[in-house]
DNA sequence: TCCATCATGTAAACAGTTACATGATTGC
DNA sequence: GCAATCATGTAACTGTTTACATGATGGA
C-alpha cells in the first residue's frame, strides 16, 4: 500500500509529466495547505522509491550540464493512480477532516469569556484573509481552464465558508456576539 | 514546543480530571475523526513525557489491587494549555483542513466520466452516513449540556455539509448530474 | 468459567521534517 | 559579479503506528 503523499504524488507527476522531483516539492511549497511541506527530505527519497518500485520511469536531460531528472508514470504507475482514485474510497471517519480550531474549540471551557472572544475573532480574520487569496486563486484556474485545480479549490473555499459560518454559531451558542 | 497531539492530551485530562492514560486513549478510540489512533504506542510514552516535563501529575490508586495511574495537569500544565488555546492561533496555512477527497477530485482528470461519477456518488454516501452519526451524537451532548463537545460537533456537521454541497457543484461543472 | 473491558507497557518500523550540503543556470 | 531560482541529495531526529505482551476486574 503507498502512502497518501506517495499517491499523491504519482497524481502530481502524472499531471506535470514529464516532471522534475523539485517540480513537485515546488507544487507542495506553492499549496496553501501546509499539510505537506514538499521538503527534499520527503520527496527524493520518495520518486526514487516509486520509481525502483515500476511506478515511475526517469530520463536524465543532459547536454545542457546541469543533470535533471525527469519523471513521468510507467503503465503500472497509471494503473496504481487510477486505482488509488477509483471507488472504494476511504470509509468515513477517513474522508472526515481534522481541523484545529474544532479541537481548539473543543477545550476551550478552559478560557475566560474574554479570551474565548479572542480566539474567535483571530480564527475568523486569520480564514477571512486566506479565503480571498485562495478565491483569487480559483478564479485564475477557472480563466485557464485548469478545471480540476479550480474545483479542488472550490472545495478550499467552502470548507473555509462553513468555518467562517460555524464560527458565528459559536458566539452565538456561547452568548458572546458583538 | 508541544506537538498538536500533546497539547489535545493536557486537554483531554484537563475535561476528565482525574484521568488514566487508558481512558485518553478511549477518547481518541471512540472519536468520529481517525486522525489520532490513541495507539497504546502513542499515548502511554506521551503522558510519561508530560509527567516528567511537570505538565502532568499522577497519583497510583492501590487497593483495590490493580495499578492505575490517575492523571492531572499541574499549574504549569494548566497554563501551557491556556497559552496553546490563547491567540495567537497558527496562521492561516496551518488553520486550513486537509480533506482527502478534495485532493482526490484535483487529480480525477485522469478517471473516465463514469468513474467520475462513482466516486462522487461514493463519497457521498460515506458522507451521509456519517453525517447521521455525528448528528446523533451532537444532539446527546447538547442534551447532556455538553456545550463545547456540542459546538466542536457542529464544526463536524457543517464541514461534512459543506463537503456535500462541494460534491453537487462537482457534479455540475463537470457534467454529471442524474 | 469465560469473555469483554480496563489497564499498562515495549520494540520495531515507518513517514515525514529540519537542517545541512553542493552546484548549475538565468537575469540584472 | 551577484542574487534568485533550479536542482539534487543525505543525516539526524521526531512523532506516530503496528504488533506484541501482560495481567486484573466485572458480569453472564
Amino acid at each position: 500500500m503507498l502512502s497518501e503523499l506517495e499517491n499523491v504524488v504519482l497524481g502530481v507527476v502524472n499531471v506535470n509529466q514529464p516532471c522534475s522531483a523539485y517540480r513537485v516539492r515546488m507544487v507542495f511549497a506553492r499549496s496553501p495547505s501546509r499539510h505537506w511541506s514538499g521538503s527534499a527530505g520527503s520527496i527524493y527519497p520518495l520518486v526514487r522509491r516509486l520509481e525502483s518500485g515500476g511506478l515511475l520511469q526517469s530520463v536524465t536531460r543532459r547536454g545542457d550540464g546541469r543533470a535533471t531528472r525527469l519523471y513521468r508514470l510507467t503503465r503500472r504507475g497509471r494503473s496504481r493512480l487510477l486505482s488509488w482514485l477509483r471507488p472504494p474510497l476511504p470509509d468515513g471517519g477517513d474522508l472526515m477532516t481534522m481541523d484545529p480550531l474544532r479541537v481548539r474549540v473543543r477545550f476551550m471551557e478552559a478560557l475566560r469569556s474574554e479570551e474565548r472572544l479572542a480566539v474567535l475573532e483571530d480564527a475568523e480574520a486569520k480564514l477571512r484573509e486566506k479565503l480571498v487569496s485562495i478565491d483569487h486563486e480559483a478564479r485564475n484556474d477557472k480563466r485557464a481552464g485548469d478545471t480540476f485545480r479550480y474545483l479542488s479549490g472550490r472545495g478550499a473555499i467552502r470548507s473555509i465558508r462553513a468555518q467562517l459560518d460555524w464560527l458565528r454559531e459559536v458566539r452565538k451558542v456561547l452568548g458572546l456576539e458583538k
